[in-house]
DNA sequence: CGTGTATTTGACTTTGTTCAACACGCGTGG
DNA sequence: CCACGCGTGTTGAACAAAGTCAAATACACG
């Protein structure tokens, strides 16, 4: 969410509106413009052969989209609702880098969140069960939705279809809506209609998005190790022989 | 992988050789240094509070690992084996930046090559089975080591344990032991030594990591959709009107 | 108000996990 | 030199979480 260099950004950018479902980017197509977005929801994600499909994020507004330095891109950019975006061809943005020296570090910045929720969301889909992915989740999308005002007093939307979420934690769609309603069973949550969120007990799911809940049995990873800082200073602190 | 610049790098830094086990970075701790791996194998990571893990990365030589922007690191990274690393402070680092411009973009990149790795990461972590994962795995290890120069003619190093394997493609130790072993009775690998790979078929191993093979069924994503440029160009070529 | 899609629910199957032995390599000390 | 102990890797059998298939219901939209 860059700040003084909007205006430069606009001036180098044009204002799109696009219609739900169009593809902005197209995996392994050569790699085109970047997108920033200022309305609307775009679904990243990347496809196997056999349509497989796992969902990366749901980049909202203030997300910029852009396939990296290589030549085509190594994922797919869907709109989820009609949008509106900025578009930068190739060329301006890496004019703007070369006049805005700040803007690189932007980016850079930008690029290191951006692997930070991948890592977040790895540890999610290999480690964790579908109750804690579900909780994660509706964790997740629910803060900044109501950071910026949600629909009434704690109504959240959900723009994304349940084949959506299930694409997006690495399950199916029918254990997304099991646990879902195990959710609302158990007044954790409720869903006035399938696409409006009411998080009733945030404590509780928060338990049991990081496992803090129902996990009595203890897994077999690295877990007696106890590398404390003791550790680590002492090995670093070994002389240098290079 | 810099190349003029590793001149004024090794100024900036020291070197040290740091034993196997050793913390280079420890989740949560205030961010430290950045390491620049010239020799060994570091597992970047993160833990559950019950002891989970994941494993995001084997940084092997020629990877900067250091945490991001922020103050306290996201992540934790272990010597897998004996290392040589070039340490940065972080202000030394951010000096550096600030005297090369084309060091910034040169990380910029780095972290966009990352993230692509994340991404496919994710992909096999939410969508692919066990052998799908072993197979990806072993492929995407064996191709830098051949690179570099094997043990010997088609003999590639595993330098990290079952577990570390399970752990980075989200799996239990005995399911990476069966999955290996099936393998080998297909003919597909072989091991001289558990910690010894001889690829026989790349071919068939490639065919399984993409799921080429065995993929009769027809998953339920989004399989039936053909969003083809014409979609695409159709969808953007709209007018703007923001 | 009807039609088509999305969501939900149920019954059953599968994949991968858990629990429990067992094998193997290797270093230590008798 | 060999018995022992320990850690890692391997294997088998029972189990469970999530997936598959199928059907019913709810919802949105014309």
């Amino acid at each position: 969410v860059p700040d003084a260099e909007l205006a430069d950004l606009a001036a180098a950018s044009s204002v799109l509106q696009i219609p739900a479902g169009a593809i902005l980017i197209e995996e392994d197509e050569p790699a085109a413009d970047y997108f920033f977005v200022t309305h609307g929801t775009v679904t990243i994600f990347k496809l196997m052969p056999d349509g497989r499909r796992q969902i990366f994020e749901f980049a909202g507004p203030g997300s910029l989209i852009g396939p990296g330095a290589s030549d085509t891109s190594a994922f797919s950019a869907e709109a989820l609702e009609p949008l509106r975006v900025c578009r930068f061809t190739r060329s301006r943005l890496s004019a703007l880098l070369n006049r805005i020296p700040a803007m690189e570090r932007r980016l850079l910045e930008l690029a290191n969140n951006t692997l930070a929720a991948a890592r977040e969301h790895m540890l999610l889909l290999g480690r964790k069960t579908a109750r804690e992915r579900l909780a994660s989740f509706l964790l997740a999308w629910s803060r900044p939705a109501l950071a910026r005002g949600a629909l009434s007093e704690r109504t959240i939307r959900l723009p994304m279809s349940r084949l959506d979420i299930a694409d997006y934690l690495g399950l199916t769609i029918e254990t997304v809506c099991r646990v879902l309603r195990q959710f609302c069973a158990e007044n954790i949550i409720s869903f006035p209609t399938p696409s409006e969120l009411v998080i009733r007990a945030s404590a509780a799911l928060e338990r049991v998005a990081d496992g803090t809940v129902l996990a009595a049995r203890q897994p077999r990873s690295a877990a007696a190790k106890v590398p404390t800082a003791a550790t680590h200073y002492a090995a670093v602190a070994q002389a240098c022989a290079g």
